[in-house]
DNA sequence: ACAAGCTGTGAATCGTGGTTCACTTCTTCG
DNA sequence: CGAAGAAGTGAACCACGATTCACAGCTTGT
């Protein structure tokens, strides 16, 4: 048996798995995922057409993974910030939306493609998959801050639901190609707070003004 | 010139092309625009495949108008809400989010579609306009109870745009093709009163006990 | 060095569904 | 009725990009 895989080469195909994810992300973040043709990215990696094939089943494999770890990245931050229970609830909330924003705003076309471009069915199993994950890192905090009652009575995973549909929506538009060629990361600000406000007040008692711990 | 379109032509021209728009719309309703291929329309229409063609360019633009005109019933419904201004405008805000959580649920294949499905770039940018509509719908809502302090200060486009967005995340997951096998229509009320409670206590006072006017 | 077997290659293939078009059928009017 | 021209047809075509595969080039153990 003169030929068996030995750690240097497991090592170097690794890499160049690697190195193919990292090329398909970088076309996405660069021109969206219309652009990210297996042969464009094979090209952008140095390799040929058909290796991408030896690291991958499918275009939408390699796509599926290439989400999942974007979109981690991000589900992670979030969810470090909402679980957070040293701070209060509200903070919480607070942080996590303005991570959210100020993230997507930073890399406004590879946003555009992990929130709202149209993509392969199985890439969008995955971003449905990553939203439902948003919705729970919401949701965990939604509790506990309804438990300490800094908020209203509300359903956790409908209100979860609706503060990630009200983020993605209203960063859509300064997110969208179209809209990308004019940018003002000043107002940029003024847009965040707005929308981490929005998102505070739809689920704090309305009441605060003797201010709470009503037991 | 022994032929000229003749008015009863004309009309029969017409309801043909009708016919193939309501069937297009039928197929949405019933299996989604994936399933719309310009085959399947056509054979619901009782025409041929190049009929279609005879009356629309391409594809994407009968889709197009599919769209236009399904989206333009619900763009309507929730304008002649918010633009009554014989009501308060939190009224009115509460009524058209209502209406229009309403009447996705009781089409959620076709506002699945309408809303969310991935489609041509043509059909794409009509939702566009038509998400536009709609957050400039409750803008000027928004404007007008702020104006009669109703309402906080905000951005109201921005925060039109977190409503629309709020709304399509929360009904996504009871929209969705997948979750659509075990209906609880009883559940819809209660979905519906939550999440116009959220959209209200995003925008409304947060302090209405004494009730200020803090000029 | 050599054979065995793996990895890398990229031009050719293939599947899909929108689109075309040569032809048939229908409508109009002298 | 018959000619002129429009509307209707659907099988064939085509574009596109994902996928394949026969081959070249490496790596490894003897």
């Amino acid at each position: 048996m003169p030929y068996r895989q030995t750690e240097h080469t497991r090592a170097r195909i690794e890499a160049t798995r690697e190195r193919i994810v990292e090329a398909a992300r970088e076309q996405i973040a660069e021109a969206g995922y219309a652009s990210a043709s297996v042969q464009a990215v094979a090209r952008r990696a140095n390799v040929a057409t058909g290796s991408v094939y030896r690291h991958f089943p499918s275009k939408a494999d390699l796509f599926a993974e290439v989400f999942r770890r974007a979109s981690q990245r991000e589900l992670d931050l979030v969810t470090r910030v909402t679980s957070d229970e040293t701070r209060p609830a509200p903070e919480r909330i607070a942080q996590a939306a303005e991570a959210f924003a100020r993230r997507a705003l930073a890399a406004p076309t590879l946003a555009y493609a992990l929130l709202a471009e149209p993509v392969d069915p199985a890439v969008e199993a995955e971003r449905l998959a990553f939203r439902r994950g948003y919705r729970d890192a919401f949701a965990g905090a939604l509790q506990d801050g309804i438990a300490a009652n800094e908020f209203r009575e509300l359903d956790s995973q409908l209100a979860a639901a609706a503060i990630v549909g009200a983020l993605g929506e209203a960063l859509l538009g300064p997110l969208s190609p179209a809209s990308n060629g004019h940018k003002a990361p000043k107002h940029h600000d003024a847009l965040v707070a707005n929308l981490v406000q929005f998102c505070l007040n739809a689920i704090e008692e309305k009441t605060h003004v003797g201010a709470r711990s009503h037991s």
